[in-house]
DNA sequence: ACCCATTTGTGCGTATGTATA
DNA sequence: TTATACATACGCACAAATGGG
């Protein structure tokens, strides 16, 4: 279970948290709360948001970026990639 | 066995990996590839290297610390010791 | 030129869980 | 039961670059 925000989100408590952060902020992606081209919020915002250590939140972006969903520059944060790949 | 950089080092399959990695780390110390003075590879360096967890690299680090072939300072690194003792 | 907050990058310390032998 | 070895997940500290003022 991850608190973050003013409500309460139950996650699978079989699943590690870094695959269920990734799974949300994916979900964000893909449903337009993140834009193309648009920041994403930044690690300690997002610490604060889901309530994990930086290094969960740093997993799940590490994902992303591997996936093609994001792109990362050192010192200003990661961008929604501007052709999402298909899947 | 242990694969690491471009080359294949094959291992005494019966021995513990830390005690293999503590082997490796110790005879370069000996033999100046890591000079008295200067840091040692990270930790995540040598998992990545090595291909091991982190708690085997870990472990074999402190293997070498208690043997006072190296000094680790917390948040900087591990530096191999300007006095190597004898043996 | 300077300060300063923000942000990512990196590093070690620690605890826990799982699987295996 | 114990030790090894993997991964996850928390914390904490510092560096370096960016950008605003």
């Amino acid at each position: 279970m991850i608190v973050y925000g003013l409500s309460v989100i139950e996650f699978r408590d079989n699943a590690y948290v870094w695959v269920q952060v990734r799974d949300v902020l994916k979900t964000r992606i893909i449903e337009g709360t993140y834009r193309p081209g648009q920041v994403v919020p930044s690690e300690s915002t997002l610490v604060q948001e889901f309530g994990v250590a930086r290094n969960t939140i740093r997993k799940a972006v590490k994902a992303l970026r591997e996936e093609g969903l994001i792109t990362t520059v050192p010192h200003l944060g990661s961008f929604v990639s501007e052709n999402l790949p298909n899947g």
